[in-house]
DNA sequence: TTTCGGATTTTTGTATACATAAATGATTCA
DNA sequence: TGAATCATTTATGTATACAAAAATCCGAAA
């Protein structure tokens, strides 16, 4: 609820189907709304305060990104993958992950390096005050810096997209203080290869750092 | 209309949401619609025989795929791409391709392996009958049959979502007969490497096939 | 007790109506 | 003549209503 409220007032002009669609992606990619569960029409209508018009649309465009998925039963999931299709979504992903290491190498301006280190930042400062929240938030805003230092929006979508498929499950790897800590100081060699503009050594060491979260990744799904 | 009527027939039970998404997006990929045209909400209603509930579904799964976007004005529009923007779209579309050829190689089936050979003999003979809209169909089927054979559906997803976007821009430079012929020779070179088995020739081969793909686009766009 | 069939209740998909925002056009004033 | 403001019309976003399909529940028969 507070969360709803907080768009809300950053982006007061937005259509309440885009409201409840940003609502129920943040919800879902930081796990508030668990893999497999399953998304009332009525009953998102009646928590939103609407009806069930802006709803479903916001379910329509969520399940055309692939983000809900309408299973055997009637009515639309939260999408829920088994150790295989988590492992190929997870190859799909650490393909396009590696793909933005390398171009971001080629193309790093300042300003790109400088984003990519102040998230960086805000993660270690994340990961040492053991906030799980703030560190989940700044590592979307480290990945994110990466794809935008491609220069290519389209990179940068696509690879957002993968991010936000597996939210949920990357999300739950995180446990304890230790988690953060180590992902956060996985970061910096992966930073260290980027900026050596070398587009093979970053494009490899993206696809390592993609392959260990994958493995932790499965340790817990 | 046509189209539309066979789409029907051939799967009874869909949803007119579904119905009119499926049509508007052939329609787009194969360039009846052009970049940049608008569509009416009310007048697709009337078009279709339905009312703008449905409509306004379809145009809003469509948007989600990137596929319409709405633009300065009101309504919704066929996504139009400039010369820049092509160039990163191909960029990425690139990039996905190469990946689905790499792994294509490493996992290749017999099965696999038939289905692209399939493909192509149609591109061929769509090419010597000079059947543009059978060549588009077929070529459309034979970049699919390689993204079937990555073993991925999420790969295959991503690249197949590029290749509904650049379908118009795509589309255009296959003006003549020659046109045809010449691009399914390209095919050619691109199976080979493909079947050789090794991954590196394979994705270098998809590259310069997507590059060269890249120059014959940009000449019409 | 189990299973089959029918009735009931949800839930979805579509249509329609309405309010609001935006684009267009007209009119007036400078 | 031009610009600016206001009115009109058009289109969009949301709500509500209704019909059809599916899931659930319940009872009867084997």
């Amino acid at each position: 609820m507070a969360k709803i409220a907080e768009v809300q007032e950053e982006n007061p002009k937005m259509s309440t189907a885009q409201r409840i669609e940003q609502s129920l992606m943040e919800e879902i990619s930081v796990g508030d709304l668990a893999p497999g569960q399953r998304l009332d029409e009525v009953g998102l209508a009646s928590r939103f305060g609407a009806s069930r018009t802006p709803v479903r649309e916001a379910l329509s465009r969520l399940t055309a990104q692939g983000v809900l998925v309408q299973g055997e039963k009637r009515g639309v999931f939260v999408a829920e993958y088994g150790r295989e299709e988590l492992s190929q979504i997870f190859e799909a992903m650490h393909e396009i992950e590696a793909a933005c290491a390398r171009i971001a190498a080629q193309r790093l301006t300042l300003l790109k390096r400088s984003e990519i280190e102040a998230a960086q930042a805000d993660c270690l400062a994340a990961a040492q005050a053991g906030d799980r929240a703030a560190y989940l938030r700044a590592n979307e805003a480290f990945h994110m810096a990466i794809y935008s230092a491609t220069g290519n929006p389209y990179m940068a979508e696509i690879a957002s997209e993968f991010r936000r498929r597996t939210g949920p499950f990357r999300a739950k790897k995180f446990a304890t203080r230790e988690d953060l800590i180590s992902s956060a100081e996985s970061h910096q060699a992966l930073i260290a290869d980027i900026f050596s503009e070398d587009s093979v050594t970053a494009s490899n060491s993206m696809r390592s750092h993609m392959a260990a979260s994958f493995v932790e990744t499965l340790k817990v799904n």
